[in-house]
RNA sequence: GCUGCUAUAGUGUAGUCCGGCCAAUCAUGCGGGCCUUUCACGCCCGCGACUGGGGUUCGAAUCCCCAUAGCAGCACCA
């Protein structure tokens, strides 16, 4: 029982323990809804959840919508469907577009504490002032006109980019980016998909606003926000506000899939990709159709980490994850890539079982009927070397060659004898029973046939034995889709 | 350029805070073997790393300095 206890608290402890998490945490996950959910987003995601659930506490999705140009409609949807297949706790959901009558509140209180001021200056104009390290002239404005035009924004007064709040920083700080940046301006066009707006929060004002509503405790995310952390900082000085604790991740480089939402959006609508989930894209709706369980993606997120190095991605380990899940569950069935129908001459016909699951006999057997001619994959048939293979689950056969035609003879039922011969064990298919099977992979199409049976296992991943895991993706008239997960 | 951050095998990761038990962990990958009616799974063996140079110290992956490399930010985006 000892063991049992100390072996699960080990394998919980995988990642470095929170400062000052000891009684639970509240965190969040907070994405722009411009497109669905890729692996980049799965590690803040998946990150957070976990320390969620070894702390306890509250997770929070919250839908950071802020700026109408980024927003697509549909994609509010797809975020949530994509975190529910990964399988998060999530417990909260918050929308910003629903909160801006919060957000002007606080902005309200900042410019009675003289945190902020209404800036009316020219964008060019304020930013050569900036880098020389001076004020610009609303900078000294009373607490009385900078309320007369914080309303004047909130009522029209102003059109695009004639003003802004900015939060009062440090002028000299060597960063120049830290030197009174935004917090609310004024956008015109486009409108915004679910609430009708004229002034908006920049994300670190709606950030800090939040977080503190909220209750966050611990924020963890990617280093391209440790400027933003060092911004917000000054906000939550501003109010008085106790600072959640951060954790910045570095850089994950993915190779091998398209990643940016508009480069995305921009095939889907030239008919490059066939939607979202074209396995070609990283989203995780293209990891779902090609087989990857949600879990497997966790696990590998969780093997990364929350270090600030800057690494590469590795699908290999990501499939391996998946491989132990997938694994035991995954049926198995003969596919024939690219067949060739060949004649086995003084053969038996008979009638053959194969288990489904070579480590479950429970799981019951497939049946597969010889009558003279099997499908097999054309490159087994090409090798000049083979004098003789084995038929899985049947029989031998040799190889004898005239002239660069084979001929096929049965050689007997003996496993022994195919051992002793190194005779390698092939997939085949009775011509007579197969039906059509496209292999979809990243690089393109394999045709192929496949076992009958193989139409029940329709949204599930099976393994085409010697061939590798695969979802079947669509069951109809025409035969089966399958696609690759991987080996 | 400015402001920061980081640097452990092919990849990811532990160890770095509080120097010795680290001739450096685990996983993945690769090579070999066993098992097996799959090139899967499982098991066994092997390969492979502390960025470089100084310094502090009896002792440095761990602390300090310099160099180099990489990354992030420098938006009225998030």
């Amino acid at each position: 029982m000892f063991a049992a206890l100390s072996e699960k608290h080990e394998h919980k402890k995988v990642l470095p323990d929170l400062e000052g998490a000891e009684n639970g945490v509240v965190m969040r996950f907070a994405p722009n809804p411009s497109g669905p959910l890729h692996i980049g987003h799965a590690r803040a995601a998946a990150l957070n959840d976990a320390y969620i659930k070894q702390y306890g506490g509250r997770y929070i999705l919250r839908i950071e919508d802020t700026d109408p140009k980024r927003v697509d409609p549909e994609a509010y949807e797809m975020v949530v469907e994509d975190l529910k297949w990964l399988g998060l706790g999530i417990t909260d959901t918050v929308t910003q577009s629903d909160r801006l009558h919060l957000y002007y509140e606080l902005c309200t209180q900042l410019i009675g504490r003289g945190g902020a001021y209404v800036c009316t200056c020219d964008n060019e104009q304020f930013k050569e002032l900036k880098n020389k390290k001076i004020a610009c002239p609303c900078r000294d404005q009373s607490v009385e006109t900078n309320f007369v035009l914080w309303d004047k924004m909130l009522t029209h007064g102003f059109k695009e980019g004639e003003a802004s709040v900015r939060i009062k920083t440090d002028l000299l700080h060597p960063d120049p980016a830290m030197r009174d940046f935004p917090a609310f301006r004024i956008l015109d066009a486009p409108a915004h998909p679910k609430v009708i707006a004229h002034v908006y929060p920049l994300m670190n004002f709606s950030v800090v606003a939040d977080d503190h509503l909220l209750g966050v405790t611990h924020v963890i995310r990617g280093k391209d926000h440790i400027a933003n952390t060092r911004r917000q900082r000054y906000i939550y000085d501003h109010f008085g506000w106790k600072v959640p604790v951060y954790r910045h991740y570095g850089r994950m480089g993915i190779e091998g899939v398209v990643l940016s939402t508009s480069q995305m959006r921009l095939g889907i609508n030239d008919g490059t990709y066939t939607g979202w989930d074209d396995i070609r894209l990283g989203t995780l709706r293209a990891l779902a159709r090609r087989g990857i369980s949600p879990e497997a993606v966790r696990n590998a997120m969780l093997a990364i980490g929350i270090g600030d190095t800057d690494i590469s991605f590795s699908w290999d380990n990501l499939y391996a994850e998946n491989r132990k899940i997938v694994d035991p569950v995954a049926n198995r069935y003969f596919f024939v890539a690219d067949p060739v129908t060949i004649v086995i001459h003084a053969a038996p016909h008979l009638t053959t079982h194969a288990l489904l699951h070579p480590a479950d006999e429970k799981r019951g057997v497939r049946t597969l009927v010889f009558t003279g001619a099997v499908s097999i994959p054309a490159a087994e048939l090409e090798r000049k070397d083979r004098a003789m293979f084995r038929l899985k689950d049947l029989f031998n056969v040799t190889v004898e060659r005239d002239r660069g035609r084979p001929h096929l003879t049965y050689a007997g039922d003996s496993l022994a004898d195919a051992r002793a011969a190194k005779a390698p064990i092939i997939q085949w298919l009775p011509v007579a029973d197969q039906i059509p099977c496209t292999l979809r992979t990243q690089e393109g199409d394999i045709a192929g046939v496949c076992e009958p049976a193989v139409r029940s296992e329709l949204g599930k991943v099976i393994q085409f034995e010697r061939v590798g895991f695969v979802k079947i993706d669509a069951v109809n008239d025409s035969g089966i889709v399958a696609y690759y997960t991987h080996k």
